[in-house]
DNA sequence: GATATATCTTTGATCACTCAAAATAGGATA
DNA sequence: TATCCTATTTTGAGTGATCAAAGATATATC
């Protein structure tokens, strides 16, 4: 069975890699990410290629083998679960249940999983709008705009939260901006680095670029 | 923070305290029931008498210091909440949720553990009978009689049942003896070394001694 | 092409936990 | 009292994960 650290890498690796675009996922990434010293990262990652999880080219960097995605993704589906089930279950903040899912994540058995999935209704994404994983490893995948590349004075709602800092969760629940909020950008200024958008029932709002970058939004 | 290792010793270290009834335990018990070895036994206790969270005589034994004591009634608040939770909410079979335990005791959170207790009603025993600590670290006791100890002829209700094994807990449950049953003890006989017991609508039943003995009851 | 810089790998060490096997202490037995 | 047996402790070693710091390698800059 992999080890607890073995399926942090796993699950990190997976994001750098989406991130990364298809290229090779940097060591130094790996290490910011985990937050551990360049020469752990290189220890583990080597480790990791030995039992054929990823595949690793020195100086090159790493990418998840077909093995190592397939586990990633069940780490994945069981930290989103879970992270539903603290929000719609047990009544936690979805600013809070990133950092509990963390933990949760590696003791959940497929058994629990399977209940926790029966009892949630075989939901497809977390609160945050993130997908979860069947069970089979498919990641049901949608392609979304971000409210700095939709359509400007059309109505859109918001499908995805790209930033899972309680900070800024705490933010976006404050100004509704939650997802299934409807909303429409007004516009947006390069120079200001802005973007303004309205909404039903809330008082308009001007975001920055990074934070609008990191709310995903569907035709509605 | 308690490591996962440590959070296990003092568990194991409260049951058997209890077994020993106030004597020193055993270092034999204690490598015995954490399936280790004795050196790693000796070595874990001294790293423990080390943190203060156990009083450690060489060739004695070993006893919970009060700090031992509360993280271990911690320990044991979490794994009873979960496996209650596991089997009101998720459905498990009681007979599963011990093992299950064993892995999410380490992983919840105490933000997690006041939803849960809120969301079970603030049960004071498990599925097997076994009291709950407090959160404050009181553990309510009971003085329940066994099978084999308690008045014949008198309707009893199980209260407890005294063993984690998924075998015989379905044992329990096939012959319906699970708490909250009411029963009534007809006679012991000590050469055959056997209990038999009458309920309503089921057949009568006789037990071997040891069994019975793990049967906790209560006046009705 | 030579050098500087950022990134990556190696090396040596540590920590927590574990085992196997040798050494030791105490109580029981003769 | 001397010996034996059993429980316990010690010793030496290994695994998984980590760090700090030294060494190596590309890549960018001049």
């Amino acid at each position: 069975m992999a080890t607890r650290t073995v399926e942090d890498y796993l699950k990190t690796l997976y994001g750098e890699q989406q991130r990364a675009g298809g290229e090779l996922v940097a060591m130094g990434a790996v290490a910011a990410s985990m937050n551990v010293t360049p020469g752990t990262a290189t220890a583990m990652v080597k480790a990791l290629a030995e039992s054929g999880l990823v595949d690793y080219e020195p100086r090159g960097g790493v990418r998840l083998s077909a093995k190592g995605e397939k586990l990633a993704l069940h780490v994945l589906r069981r930290h989103r679960l879970v992270e539903l089930f603290l929000v719609q279950v047990l009544g936690l903040d979805w600013s809070e249940v990133d950092e509990e899912a963390e933990e949760l994540e590696h003791a959940i058995s497929d058994k629990v999983l399977a209940k926790l999935d029966e009892l949630l209704k075989y939901p497809s994404v977390d609160p945050h709008g993130d997908p979860i994983p069947s069970s089979r490893g498919k990641l049901p995948s949608r392609t979304l705009a971000s409210l700095v590349d939709c359509d400007l004075g059309r109505t859109v709602r918001v499908a995805r939260v790209m930033d899972q800092n309680p900070a800024f969760l705490q933010f976006v629940d404050r100004h509704h901006l939650k997802p299934g909020t409807e909303l429409v950008v007004r516009h947006r200024d390069a120079i200001a680095d802005a973007v303004s958008i309205t909404s039903k029932n809330h008082p308009a709002l001007t975001l920055g670029t990074s934070a609008a970058a990191k709310i995903l939004v569907e035709a509605v």
